[in-house]
DNA sequence: CCGGCGTATGAAGGATTTTTCATCGAGCGT
DNA sequence: ACGCTCGATGAAAAATCCTTCATACGCCGG
């Protein structure tokens, strides 16, 4: 589940917040003050960084300013007693995602908190799809009905580029150029091997099959949907 | 610059609203009504909605949850005269990215949407950056000064982990369980002499030291940008 | 039905990657 | 400066991945 940092100087406050996230599932660590949310956001793997303006020593927008200079990616969202709207604008413009105004509602809370969550994950998705199939090419996780599957870095290129050719028909002298970057003849059977090992590992349990045989041509991924 | 469809009924909130983004430089296109809105948004390369939720005939919860039903991916801001809390976190869930009661101020809004676009954008990104090395995370290509650098699956995630910890610590810890996948306690050095591979391959002829070590804690890859 | 061509498959060999281990060296506190 | 701890390093063992090869199978034309 997700690992969220919650900066906040009022004891009550940061204790019931830290409570209610992590009914919810999260995993919750927290700071009192800025300067060790600070040291806490860049050692911590955080996936949101929940941070009150008002804090002692170095406030709010000051710590996110920094955050964010040092290349701090994650969502923020910054909590405040502070109504007006140029402090929203400040929070926003020096990196926050989200403003919430004390008092709030937790229910509230929790909805930004999944918003930014699922914005961040959303985005970062770069993904080829076929059937029930799906390859991230950015973590490189290959899913299929839920199950992952593992891959070596030939079998996902080789995927990766029956996907990119998908519905057509990709013949062995493609692949051996653009996989495997080698001169048309190549004499084995090298990517024949690939394909077998691909179907085992992605044609198992489940029934549909993805990768055709096109006799004396080659193969090809199609995606009947 | 970015393009932003509004789906507003009200004539006259919609002609200030798109007076006043196209004054900043956006590109905008509008609609008055939830089925012309949701046919631009699904037509339109758009990069944000702006999404009024009271609209006659389908109102803005229903579109957005067709919409994003549909995989419209960018990110929404949903505008309303409802103030309960409910209605935002039904706004929110139903997949809006960040939700404005109405009044607002044309500030806050500008400020919102740029929030919105800037993280949508950073989180697109696929380059990791330190010093003159680049990581490119989609096509895993290594490049330090014009030279191509080669790297193992394992070379490659400790580095990309390095990195999006840039100018911060990590433990041994924090490698073991992120990298590795193993339990904190790991008792090899694996991560130890994985480190020392990824010096010889990016220190090498150039002088500028990227990974340091930090005694009795662990590693920081740091970029004196 | 048979032969021939093209594809599938199992297994082995080789190459690379990953991990372990033993030893060396360097920084830090006393 | 000494000793101790922590990190660096080289090398070898273990695991995994990649490729090759020999053979089996199946489709298609005659």
């Amino acid at each position: 589940m997700a690992r969220l940092l919650i900066v906040e100087d009022q004891k009550k406050l940061l204790a019931s917040l830290q409570r209610g996230l992590q009914e919810e599932g999260y995993d919750v660590i927290t700071a009192a003050t800025g300067e060790d949310g600070f040291y806490q956001a860049t050692t911590a793997a955080v996936d949101l960084l929940i941070l009150d303006v008002m804090l002692p020593k170095r406030d709010g927008f000051q710590v996110l300013t920094d955050l964010r200079q040092q290349g701090f990616a994650p969502p923020v969202l910054m909590l405040t007693a502070r109504d007006r709207v140029e402090d929203r604008i400040t929070g926003l413009d020096s990196g926050a995602d989200d403003y919430l105004v004390k008092p709030f509602a937790f229910a509230e809370l929790l909805a930004r908190v999944r918003a930014l969550l699922r914005r961040d994950s959303a985005a970062r998705e770069t993904v080829l799809r076929a059937d029930n199939l799906e390859v991230n090419l950015l973590s490189r996780r290959v899913v299929r009905q839920g199950e992952e599957i593992e891959l070596t870095r030939r079998e996902f290129e080789l995927l990766e580029y029956l996907l990119r050719h998908k519905n057509s028909t990709v013949t062995r002298d493609m692949i051996a150029r653009d996989v495997w970057k080698e001169p048309s003849g190549s004499l084995t059977n090298v990517a024949d091997v690939y394909i077998k090992t691909l179907r085992k590992k992605i044609e198992r349990a489940d029934r549909v099959q993805l990768i055709h045989t096109i006799r004396g041509v080659g193969y090809a991924l199609r995606d009947e949907a």
